[in-house]
DNA sequence: ACCCTGACGACACGCTACGTGTCGTTTCGT
DNA sequence: ACGAAACGACACGTAGCGTGTCGTCAGGGT
């Protein structure tokens, strides 16, 4: 059932992703989808889980420009296209679901940010920021431009892109402290 | 029409804001505004119009770090509480109707990118920030922090968070250039 | 070998909202 | 005063939701 929300998801996009569809398109009742989830977002919250295990897992190289390019690198596609990704429908339905919303943010992002500041405090260990910057000001500036551009259609960013975000991030954090 | 839809938007928030409600409300029937707008979206698009105009005007005091602050709250303003503001379900419903997000894109968002460039070339013609900056990673940078909580669902910034946000992109900007 | 349980599929149901259609009435410009 | 355009009231068919009923089927325990 979840490779078929995903599958569906991709083929026909956000709207398609019906339980009834879902239902037919994995050749189960309606009624077995129901015993198992709450709500369609639910679905897609467990159907995404399964592919964003890539996500937890932070690289350390020990350059943090690289590291975090890959890693919102990865983010980005899975956002992407934005109009047939599973997590992306699953970030509108957060939003319009509050129930859901907070169970993406909390079993889904918190973890996510825990691996971000560790990753972080990894490199202030290691001298390439300052010892005193503010990771919740941090987490907002490198992962922004993502959502922000998810956000107003503005096209999701290129590597090129996503990496010079990074550097002027890791500027600002150096020059402030 | 547009008042009952911004007035049940905030009242009884996002889901209960549909078509016959809003014709209820205004009592007038539903023919009506279908014979004025295409969708739900298109309404609220219009609703929002109203009073959104003080997001286009970009205040110029000459200390730049203040009025993109000032900027931001309003948008932050705009955006709160993210459950019940009608700018929040507009965004969030141009994310499923492709449409009207590129219409909400095309007409709201950059009018708005327009005048922040215009801002930002005032700031570099005073030497605030240098003449060689990318203006479009510096409205990812200073917008995106928003959208990022606004989307994860990770409360939106006060007035100080802002500022916080603020003064390490101009930094960055100034950084590398 | 037996039965019991639990998950299942195939329906059918009531509900809400959508988007359209019809028709008679009101409003407004000229 | 007249005609067109906008309107309200109401009905309609459709889609998707979430629930309920019932008969079936497989597995596990004894």
């Amino acid at each position: 059932m979840l490779e078929a929300a995903l599958a569906l998801c991709r083929e026909k996009g956000f709207a398609a992703l019906t339980i009834e569809a879902i239902a037919e398109r994995a050749e189960v009742s309606k009624k077995t989808i129901y015993r198992w989830w709450p709500s369609k977002g639910a679905v897609l919250l467990d159907a995404v889980s399964l592919l964003a295990g890539r996500v937890a897992d932070f690289p350390d190289t020990g350059d943090l420009e690289d590291d975090l390019t890959a890693q919102i690198s990865v983010i980005v596609d899975l956002l992407t296209p934005p109009d047939s990704s599973p997590v992306a429908a699953l970030v509108t339905e957060g939003q319009r679901d509050a129930t859901l919303g907070a169970q993406i943010r909390d079993d889904v992002v918190q973890p996510t940010i825990v691996n971000f500041d560790a990753r972080m405090r990894s490199a202030q260990a290691a001298g390439q920021i300052p010892s005193d910057v503010d990771l919740d000001v941090a987490v907002d500036l490198f992962y922004g431009p993502v959502y922000h551009r998810l956000a107003l259609r503005l096209g999701m960013p290129d590597q090129a892109q996503i990496r010079a975000r990074v550097r002027h991030v890791i500027a600002g954090l150096n020059a402030l402290g």
